[in-house]
RNA sequence: GCGUCGAUGGUAGAGUGGUCAAUUACAUCAGACUGUAAAUCUGACGCCUUCGGGCUACGCAGGUUCAAAUCCUGCUCGGCGCA
């Protein structure tokens, strides 16, 4: 069982700094959470990621379920245990694979859409997630077998990879659905949300695990608001901000939500983790951030600069012997040059994505931090116009 | 020396009379990526362009043909075989 406390509030914001006690460690917040969805950070070994000063580690059900299995993962341990990662850790529910593995399947729809694709409702086909009240029914990716999730499996494998913090199946829509599914999806997301904690209080009865809610509705306010009044005053431990968003709504629409949630329980932002986001989400009352985003760009060599992102394999850092990022502290940056990284990703080798990984992590941890000391120190505003003058994302 | 096979864009390697500025791969040059189907994916890749097209190209030089990377002749270079 969690235990949230609220160090400090920024006045006339929603913004916090604070402090999760987990049995396993605690988090300081606003804090990034460092995805290892197969219950390992990609390219990174357990080392690496303590090095790194990373505070917490989310692993995937979906992910996990398949492979190796749950029942492994609980006889090693629980999937913290299993990867040699003693501090606090997470588990998503496999709720965003009916997104990843259904309506954006074989699209170019992702969770943060552009103005443009939003209205684009185009079919797709050769889905491997198809969703109904019941739960949503996976092909596997790995060997097209089918298995279908719903919110009472879901907390029992969660329940069997033993994450501190686990989360509550739902469904993950896609920006471009219309208001009318986003309804629809949103009722069942509720429903769901009421199953998987029946489901959690019955196998957790020494309340080992904390269940967070999640809150969907898409980009429509009266949905957003809707959701976290019917999820908050259900007894969650903690609430995820899931779901769809465009770039500019990501500070408001996490807004509507966080003036309505407890705010004595910690909220997590699901699956965001760009710089400017993180400002905007930490300003509009979010605590907790996990996102793919710094190691998947890491491995395809998009650095993170303070003067905004680099793509490390341009022709010009061939002969670059400066650090990637002028006065940064991490392994990568303290060791090796603009040039050597270029290298690596030219030769293909494999450490060129655990260099770029090990910087990119960095950049971001360290930029969370940052954001809580500025909150602690009342220089949040201060700090958001320093960092945003730099960088510049083009 | 004789015979034989071959010479294609940065590289490898398709093509064997028109639908070829030339399949494909790699390399190269860019771009994308936000609860990880992702060490992935997308685009560009002869020169010029008012984007309609124009021009120069498949070892070199001739030739046949309405039309040649593709057929013929000679040459140059290379592989292999025989002397």
């Amino acid at each position: 069982m969690l235990k949230f406390t609220i160090e400090k509030k920024i006045e006339g914001t929603l913004a916090r700094a604070g402090e999760i006690q987990t049995k396993n460690g605690v988090i300081q917040t606003p804090a990034f959470v460092t995805v290892g969805t197969k219950a390992t950070v990609k390219a990174l070994t357990a080392e690496q990621i303590r090095s790194l000063g990373a505070q917490v580690v989310l692993a995937n059900t979906y992910h996990l379920y398949l492979q190796p299995g749950a029942d492994i993962v609980e006889k090693a341990g629980g999937f913290g245990k299993f990867m040699d990662w003693h501090g606090p850790t997470m588990t998503d529910s496999g709720g965003f694979q009916a997104f990843s593995l259904g309506a954006a399947f074989g699209t170019s729809v992702s969770k943060v859409a552009t103005g443009d694709e939003v209205s684009d409702i185009s079919a797709t086909k050769g889905q491997l997630a198809k969703v109904t009240d019941e739960g949503v029914t996976f092909k596997s990716h790995l060997d097209g077998s089918s298995h279908l999730f719903t919110p009472e499996s879901s907390m029992e494998a969660q329940w069997k990879l033993g994450a501190d913090m686990i989360f509550a199946f739902d469904e993950c829509t896609s920006p471009s659905a219309p208001y009318e599914y986003q309804q629809k999806s949103l009722v069942r997301t509720y429903e769901w949300a009421k199953r998987s904690l029946v489901r959690h209080e019955e196998l957790d009865t020494e309340k080992q695990q904390s269940l967070f809610g999640v809150i969907q509705g898409g980009r429509f306010q009266d949905l957003r608001e809707q959701a976290a009044r019917d999820l908050g005053a259900l007894p969650f431990d903690g609430y995820g901000i899931g779901g769809s968003f465009t770039k500019d709504d990501i500070g408001t629409a996490v807004g509507w939500v966080n003036t309505i949630l407890p705010e004595d329980k910690p909220r997590h932002l699901l699956g965001i983790g760009e710089p400017i986001d993180l400002f905007n989400a930490v300003e509009a009352g979010c605590d907790l951030f996990d996102c793919i985003a710094p190691t998947r760009m890491a491995r395809h060599g998009t650095l993170h600069t303070t003067h905004g992102r680099i793509n490390i394999k341009n022709a010009k850092f061939v002969d670059d012997f400066t650090q990637i990022d002028e006065g940064c502290t991490c392994y990568t940056c303290t060791h090796h040059t603009r040039a050597y990284i270029a290298h690596l990703f030219r030769a293909d080798e494999i450490a060129a994505a655990t260099l770029a990984s090990i910087h990119n992590l960095h950049f971001i941890l360290r930029l969370v931090e940052k954001i809580r000391e500025s909150i602690l120190n009342d220089t949040f505003f201060e700090y958001k116009k320093e960092f945003l003058e730099t960088y510049i994302k083009k």
